[in-house]
DNA sequence: ACGGCATTTTGTAGCGCTACAATTTGTAAG
DNA sequence: CTTACAAATTGTAGCGCTACAAAATGCCGT
């Protein structure tokens, strides 16, 4: 075959061995595993390697091993720009170990988590990160090492599961308002998983301690919206409520409007906390003290309870929380007026 | 799916062809070009590949044919959200054409275009895009087709770009003021290229019609603390002014803080505007009049001119600029008061 | 019915690498 | 200086697909 390629063919470990007087098995050995080959020949490979500029043909590698050294990371949806600070935490761990991440999503709305996996599998990544709510049909597992990161539930048999200890959050966030005197708290939240758990950890704090807490929307959205609603229910009803904390840093926007248009301030007459901090948590004007669930870190651990399943299949599967971070900004106070 | 591949081999096109009662040749070119085959052949075929519900495998298509169906994205950093849109853009436009896109970013901080680049060419991406300022050793052309994508200079040889319109969107935003009967108006600018454009619209613009105009912070930053410098700077010198239009979001945010500072309201007194359209311009709470880069469209955009390029490496270099779109929201209203 | 030409189909030879068995080399004991 | 065994190295045979030339088939006019 002449390949159409312009000029300059690659090298291959053809040229390599030929360069370094050795067999091309022993060059495809140096590569895989330098311990192997005697320190004379490696050194005389490697030598070569980097004289010919030579780079291993991923396809080749793939083709004759049947590994491809790669992931695959299926995320729900672009939007959800949660899976930046995943991806980020799950390149720093697996580049080091030679492995690319490929990312699909799963077409929002339609539920095609399956389709984006099978894509994946066809590309026979050597390992799959579903950042999404797993598919039933994979509920008997999808024939790869597997790790969850994010949600809950439909885990695959024999997955492990990673993800934000939102529990953990939420008594954090309740933590922070007690600590700061509040005992009359109200809480914005949804009907997603995720807000649950938040709503959970919130909720068990705050009746240890023995404060008083309203909890609004748990069967509504999430959105700036719903923040809004809630937020005007919850001061309307109670006009004693000290603090809110919210689900998520949109819905704390939502009370913030809610607080503005009463003619109340943040956080003299009210503290706010949200969650996730994200960019408007950050941005000086708001300055909003947030829980940051860090991500990151979940996306360190996935990528090194991967690496460890596909080096081992058959452990059993790993299950554990990465603890959120409190981001303590201006708008959470010490409560200062009032019986 | 059988996702669940135990032991069963998967398929390979010698099975097809059995099945089928072809040669292995004949599935391979239904597989690529169904036109050239007979409708008869073809469809036995087909019946079999959906029967055996075999999938080409990736590593040897690309091994025989030196194609490998995946394109590679190089951006800045993870950090800068812009590709998010862009990457959904390109994903949308390619996905139907079989194509995976593989991302590495630029390990922020240490220039490592290079690199990033060099990885995804060890890959054998059959396409480049470069979202981030070409590092100038490729100045010659790397080798592939490649697409610059948001960034003017330093284009390699025989690259395509495609890039924001910001000239287009500065002008978009004083038209906008004007249209509102502004006469005083204020930018706050940075030092990047991008803002260099934005602000040279916008003044070219302004200029034409006349209207009085103060540019800040050319030789800064474009953080929300330089927006918030540049602002207090404007309103203290230039205290007539009426509406502010900012570079970015954030720095928008930054006038937001020094216009509350004095006292002022907005849009009442002042009319903001911003750039970029981010998910701080879209809270209702602060709901941002601003430009909108349509990153979406330039990732369509890029993926068309990859694709033609691929298709004929030799085409001369395109030249495009993705028009902006205006989102006219609460921060900017009509002039009222005064001379 | 048959040559002549276009169209369809097939056989052959790799693509660059790895697995694994076979072979060579090194080394310590006898 | 062998012999025996471990360690290092090599040859062979694919992995699943495509390119290309060669062969087979279809179709037309005469």
């Amino acid at each position: 075959m002449t390949l159409n390629r312009p000029k300059t063919r690659r090298p291959t470990i053809y040229d390599v061995a030929r360069q370094a007087g050795v067999s091309p098995s022993l060059v495809s050995l140096v590569l895989q595993n330098p311990v192997r080959v005697s320190e004379k020949r490696r050194e005389a490979v490697q030598a070569a390697i980097s004289d010919l500029g030579y780079r291993p043909s991923r396809a080749a590698t793939t083709l004759a091993s049947s590994r491809t050294k790669s992931i695959g990371l299926v995320i729900d949806d672009y939007r959800n720009l949660w899976f930046v600070d995943l991806l980020r935490g799950m390149e720093s761990a697996l580049t080091e170990h030679g492995y690319q991440v490929m990312l699909a999503d799963s077409r929002p709305g339609e539920n095609r988590i399956k389709e984006a996996v099978d894509g994946l599998l066809a590309m026979h990544v050597d390992g799959l990160v579903i950042a999404a709510e797993p598919s039933p049909s994979m509920l008997g597992g999808v024939g790869v090492p597997t790790v969850v990161a994010g949600w809950r539930d439909g885990v695959p048999a024999g997955a492990d599961l990673i993800t934000n200890d939102d529990d953990g959050g939420g008594a954090m966030a309740a933590d922070h308002l007690l600590g700061l005197g509040h005992r009359r708290i109200g809480h914005l939240t949804g009907s997603g998983g995720a807000a649950a758990h938040r709503r959970e950890g919130f909720r068990a704090r705050l009746q240890e301690s023995g404060a008083e807490q309203w909890i609004v929307g748990d069967s509504g959205g999430t959105s700036e919206e719903d923040g809004y609603a809630s937020a005007c229910w919850l001061l309307d009803n109670h006009p004693d409520t000290t603090a809110i904390f919210a689900a998520n840093d949109t819905m704390a926007l939502g009370a913030f409007g809610a607080i503005k248009a009463r003619g109340l301030a943040v956080p003299a007459d009210i503290s706010v906390i949200g969650y996730d901090n994200s960019t408007l948590a950050k941005s000086r004007y708001l300055d909003l003290t947030s829980v940051d669930n860090r991500s990151d870190l979940v996306g360190v651990d996935v990528a090194n309870a991967l690496l460890a399943r596909i080096r081992e299949p058959a452990i059993g599967p790993q299950r554990r929380l990465i603890e959120p971070a409190l981001v303590v900004r201006g708008t959470t106070a010490r409560r200062v007026h009032q019986a």
